[in-house]
RNA sequence: GCCCUCGUGGUGAAAUUGGUAGACACAAAGGACUUAAAAUCCUUGCCCUUUUGGGAGUGCCAGUUCGAGUCUGGCCGAGGGCACCA
């Protein structure tokens, strides 16, 4: 027998896939379709542990599925516009398009070697005009439909990728990919009305049943909807403003009211501009706003206006009004009522600059002269010194009859406040998709006709520049448009935009009119199976759920609102982490391990400090090279491994062993396959064995059950029973009649796992025909004989082979013949006996 | 502070959903083969007993049940998300 050559043999099967365009996928009616997909990679250099992981899983449903009859679209492209592409071009002089360009070509080939079955007639490429052309026209839809638009505000500045970031880009204060802190900067703008859609994004949240609920929670939260009611305060003092409004979700404690605080933002600000004291005032609060910390520990600060606002509900009392930190401008008016006793962050305020605490709401255990003394007092209970609300229940009932009463007045009304802001899409950077548009004379906008997309970027062009590159662009930003002399829009599009409706794009990657052709849409979306990483939970998860409801918007021939049927998070790939005695950090190649204790490799005096096991990363060289693996144990080895030691959306450690026991357990199948080979040509088959038909049964119906629930982990455990089980049948049992048909089942069942050694064996076989998963043989999965567990007073005290189907009284009479049973039986008196067929008895005896 | 998830051997983990706890694998120890090593194979895995067997046992404490890793309540611990959101 020849050794499992890996190499030849997996080269030979992804050259016949390729060659045979077998993964090619039509529209077939009469098949049901099956569209799963991952989250397509950034062409980012070479593929990674993570890649390998995210595509096994996906490549394990794909094969599995198209063998369960489906007609699988499995594509694959490239989220190809980006940062590190300029970053990279700039410092080795190239164009990111060849940069770019080529680690496609790597990274294409690198997966290749996994053999994935993909479709790689559908590959895309977001930078590639033939794609981004189509987007553009989707930007011009939406500015037509009013989803688009542009305006002065506020924004997160990075400076060290000096571009503006989405709200959902900035993490604990840091830009997502720089990690800088995020300043605040006011600049003009485009921005998708994503909060029109609040509601709609929260309702749908609730039909994604088969979305894990983490990423559904953090969804919720993040839109952030909260009952409330909008207050119109009058105010005293000799501005020309008379009213400001409130936003409160705590309308019942308005008796409470003891301040008014203003964001430094707020229109009223205006009439403050030159007071000198204001503007120190705001300069401080720009300074502690800039870090999360600061900002959850720092101190409350308020500026006091020479302003009172008159509480609504009440004409005598009037109170002052502040500017202070804590008051978001874009939420809510920007303007909160302050109610000290039953807020916390307006006791603080309220402690500080000694304003007046006045108790509206008493626990129930309490009585009415219960006072708020050390920290507010936010639970339920029961209304208090608050004139016609008193006794009313705090908080439910409590609000919606303050609410009642204040609309009744014509003070305030109902108000649904969300968190949600719109999001920002202008990037000051060259490598993204134009923005389609252009300024006149005036500085008004004017969309780029349709006739003339795509607006395709200027080529090699000097990238050393401050700031955005396409601004120094003369030739390329003038443009005339019907006669007109224009100037183009410089800010490319967020490349989340890109990835918002990629999907759409495999199901007709070349259409040349349009997106996508509607037949082909109807054909394939939703995506049955989405698999990705959880760090998109919020960002690209969310984008495309609004970009589809922005396509659907006011188109009765879209009817897409949920793109992603059904969502898997995958866990990411560990390794523990290494240091030298500088603690900078060292790679896994060049630390080797010597009793157990760890060296720098070639130097067994220099110790290695062993650090935590982390997420693979660069920065920590904590990586180990999938290239590397494929070509020392083979694309089924990893693929084994990727999926043994944990379940699929949990974190994974990587393990050389690991690795390795999966390397020679593919050696071991090919062993065994060569010794049924061998039985199988030579054995007259006369025997019927029933045991091997039920085992197969058995592991059939694991294996289904558990690829259907994602239990990847467990179906490599049930290869290695399989293995052991059929190691030792053949070793022991001759002349097998139905061992043939039994191996091509389990074979087939190997397939979505190990599909180069499966497919090998299948066809040294000649088993090519009728390649489909088998179904499970009900009948053979009834054992005839069972091991029933005998119970004394609940605990295990025998397991006893019967008959199946036995009743309850001849399995008594078999089981007194048991010593160890007959010893409590003959001693003691029975009390009950409970009796489940076929599984267990439990006989509860007076002790 | 608020919300979510999870606690099972030395390690990664299984457990047909309330019915044999620890499948499968990694690591370790002992053994076989070998001049030796590697590779391969076998055995072991908490406590008591020579064995048959018995006891404890799924973070901790209670509860429901004939029976709880699984259900209920409380506590402890770990991880994640949001965070001056009015």
């Amino acid at each position: 027998m020849e050794r499992y050559n890996f190499k030849e043999i997996e080269e030979k099967w992804q050259k016949h896939w390729d060659e045979n365009n077998v993964f090619k996928t039509k529209i077939d009616k009469n098949k049901e379709k099956f569209y799963c997909l991952e989250m397509f990679p950034y062409p980012s250099g070479k593929i990674h542990m993570g890649h390998v992981r995210n595509y096994t899983i996906g490549d394990v449903l794909s094969r599995y599925k198209s063998l369960q009859g489906f007609n699988v679209l499995h594509p694959m492209g490239w989220d190809a516009f980006g940062m590190p592409a300029e970053n990279a071009a700039r410092e080795n002089k190239l164009d990111p398009k060849d940069w770019t360009n080529a680690n496609i070509i790597t990274m294409k080939n690198q997966l290749k070697k996994l053999g994935l079955s993909i479709d790689w007639d559908r590959e895309i490429s977001t930078c590639n005009k033939d794609y981004y052309k189509h987007q553009q026209t989707f930007f011009l839809e939406l500015l037509e439909k009013g989803l688009v638009y542009r305006k002065e505000n506020y924004v997160n500045w990075d400076p060290i990728d000096e571009t503006v970031l989405a709200n959902e880009q900035v993490i604990d204060g840091k830009g997502w990919r720089s990690g800088a802190a995020v300043e605040r900067k006011k600049l003009s703008q485009w921005f998708f009305d994503i909060s029109k859609f609040s509601e709609d994004l929260l309702n749908g949240l609730d039909g994604l049943d088969n979305w894990p609920n983490k990423v559904k929670t953090m969804q919720k939260n993040w839109i952030g909807k909260s009952f409330g009611c909008e207050i119109d305060f009058k105010i005293n003092g000799d501005l020309p403003v008379k009213k400001i409004k409130c936003f409160t979700t705590r309308p019942d404690t308005l008796f409470g009211f003891s301040f008014l605080a203003l964001s430094v933002d707020h229109e009223i600000s205006k009439y403050y501009e030159k007071d000198e004291n204001f503007i120190k005032f705001k300069e401080e609060c720009s300074k502690t706003g800039t870090t999360e910390e600061a900002i959850a520990v720092g101190d409350k600060i308020g500026f006091k206006t020479n302003l009172l606002a008159i509480n609504p509900l009440n004409s005598k009392e009037k109170v002052p009004i502040y500017f202070a930190n804590f008051v978001l401008m874009d939420y809510g008016f920007g303007a909160v009522f302050g109610c000290p006793a039953h807020d916390q962050r307006d006791f603080d305020f309220a402690k500080k600059y000694n304003l007046e605490i006045k108790t509206v709401v008493k626990p129930h255990d309490k009585s009415d002269t219960f006072k708020v003394k050390n920290e507010a007092f936010s639970g339920s209970g029961i209304i208090i010194n608050s004139d016609f609300l008193n006794g009313l229940e705090a908080p439910e009932n409590s609000i919606t009859e303050t609410i009642k009463i204040l609309e009744k007045k014509k003070i305030g009304k109902k108000k649904i406040n969300y968190r949600l802001k719109d999001w920002g899409v202008s990037r000051q950077r060259y490598w993204g998709c134009p923005i389609p548009v252009a300024y006149d004379k005036e500085g008004k906008v004017h969309p780029i006709p349709k006739s003339m997309l795509p607006v395709t970027l200027p080529e090699n062009i000097n990238l050393n520049v401050k700031g955005n590159p396409l601004d120094s662009q003369n030739n390329w930003k003038e443009i005339d448009i019907n006669g007109k002399k224009m100037v183009r829009e410089t800010d490319t599009l967020d490349t989340f935009v890109c990835s918002s409706w990629y999907y759409l794009r495999f199901c007709s990657p070349k259409e040349g009119d349009y997106g996508f052709n509607i037949d082909d849409i109807d054909y394939w979306m939703p995506v049955d199976q989405y698999i990705g990483g959880v760090e998109h939970a919020i960002l690209h998860l969310l984008y495309s759920r609004f970009f589809m409801r922005a396509i659907n918007y006011k188109n009765k021939n879209f009817n897409i609102k949920e793109p992603f049927q059904s969502l898997f998070t995958q866990g990411m790939v560990c390794h523990e982490t290494y240091k030298d005695e500088n603690d900078k950090w060292l790679s896994p190649e060049d630390v080797e391990k010597i009793d157990g204790k760890y060296f720098q490799k070639g130097n067994s005096k220099k110790i290695v400090k062993v650090g935590p096991s982390e997420s693979m990363s660069k920065s920590k060289k904590n990586v180990i090279d999938p290239e590397y693996i494929i070509e020392n144990y083979g694309a089924d080895a990893v693929r084994l491994f990727i999926l043994s030691d944990s379940p699929p959306e949990k974190d994974v450690q990587w393990s050389e062993q690991g690795m390795i026991s999966s390397y020679k357990f593919i050696q071991k199948l090919w062993t065994l396959h060569n010794e049924i080979k061998k039985k199988l040509s030579n054995e007259p088959m006369e025997i019927f064995d029933n045991e091997i038909d039920e085992f197969t049964n058995q592991t059939i119906l694991k294996i289904t059950n558990n690829l259907d629930k994602f239990n990847y982990n467990v179906i490599i455990a049930n290869m290695y029973e399989t293995y052991n089980y059929f190691n030792n049948t053949i070793k022991k049992k001759n002349k097998l009649n139905n061992l043939k048909e039994n191996y091509k089942k389990i074979l087939i069942c190997f397939t979505p796992v190990i599909p180069h050694f499966s497919n090998h064996c299948l066809d040294d076989l000649d088993f090519t025909n009728d390649l489909i998963w088998p179904a499970y043989n009900k009948k053979a999965l009834i054992k005839d004989e069972i091991n029933f567990v005998i119970q004394i007073n609940g605990k295990k005290r025998a397991l006893i082979k019967t008959k199946k189907d036995i009743s309850e009284e001849s399995l008594l009479k078999v089981i007194k013949l048991d010593k160890n049973i007959n010893r409590y039986l003959s001693n003691y008196k029975i009390k009950k006996v409970i009796f489940v067929k076929n599984r267990l008895i439990n006989i509860l005896i007076h002790e």
